[in-house]
DNA sequence: CTGGGGATCGAG
DNA sequence: TCGATCCCCAGG
């Protein structure tokens, strides 16, 4: 398999799309975890209300203008981390966030860190999937296509086996609170709640 | 300095 | 349904 290809300016919600079927992997000391993408959320820039850098570059934000292919973490309600892509288009901001993998290698190693046995319940959210793999804001700003942290090109996941439907929490995103920018494959059992 | 709020999770 | 738990960031 080879490296993620969209290391590129794309659109946010083209490379969403793409990364469904692709592989991230995580080499620790621990040692290796990978898992399949199925399921994540396009986030874009000023426009879209639900997006962190809607209200402003920050500090925190304004990775999401820089390289495509550099991971957004951050934490959470102050006890989860997130994972993001970095993707958009030439001079706009955006990224895609990760919200559930299937699990390919290592499950002995997610299964100690995320403290469950179920391998359906590994990866199947932003914040378990960040625990499973050893993911904290150190990887913030990492390019995701070098160790420790990488993506890998999957095999391309049709467009009739993914699902559209609009993002989960965030509610006081007004009008974009409606926009189907969460895509997951259909029919695949490792994706979060809901 | 202060405090409100959040792209979640899991227990009850 | 709710609490955990803390960092970000705007406002004073």
């Amino acid at each position: 398999m080879k490296q993620w290809s969209e290391f590129r300016f794309a659109e946010t919600v083209a490379v969403a799309r793409d990364l469904l079927g692709s592989h991230l992997v995580s080499e620790t000391a621990d040692g290796v975890v990978s898992g399949k993408i199925v399921e994540v959320e396009a986030y874009g820039g000023f426009s879209d209300a639900g997006s962190h850098i809607s209200r402003g570059v920050t500090e925190r934000t304004k990775i999401m203008l820089d390289r495509p292919g550099l991971a957004y973490v951050y934490i959470i309600y102050g006890v989860h981390h997130c994972i993001n892509v970095v993707a958009h288009p030439e001079g706009q901001a955006g990224a895609v966030l990760i919200r559930a993998l299937e699990p390919l290698s290592g499950i002995d190693i997610m299964q100690k860190r995320r403290g469950v046995q179920e391998i359906r319940s590994l990866c199947s959210g932003p914040g378990k999937l960040c625990r499973a793999f050893g993911i904290t804001k150190e990887h913030n700003g990492h390019f995701l296509a070098e160790q420790p942290l990488y993506l890998l090109q999957g095999p391309q996941v049709g467009d009739e086996q993914i699902a559209a439907v609009p993002r989960v929490n965030i509610d006081y995103a007004g009008e974009a609170k409606h926009w189907p920018w969460r895509f997951y494959i259909k029919n695949n059992r490792y994706i979060s709640r809901k």
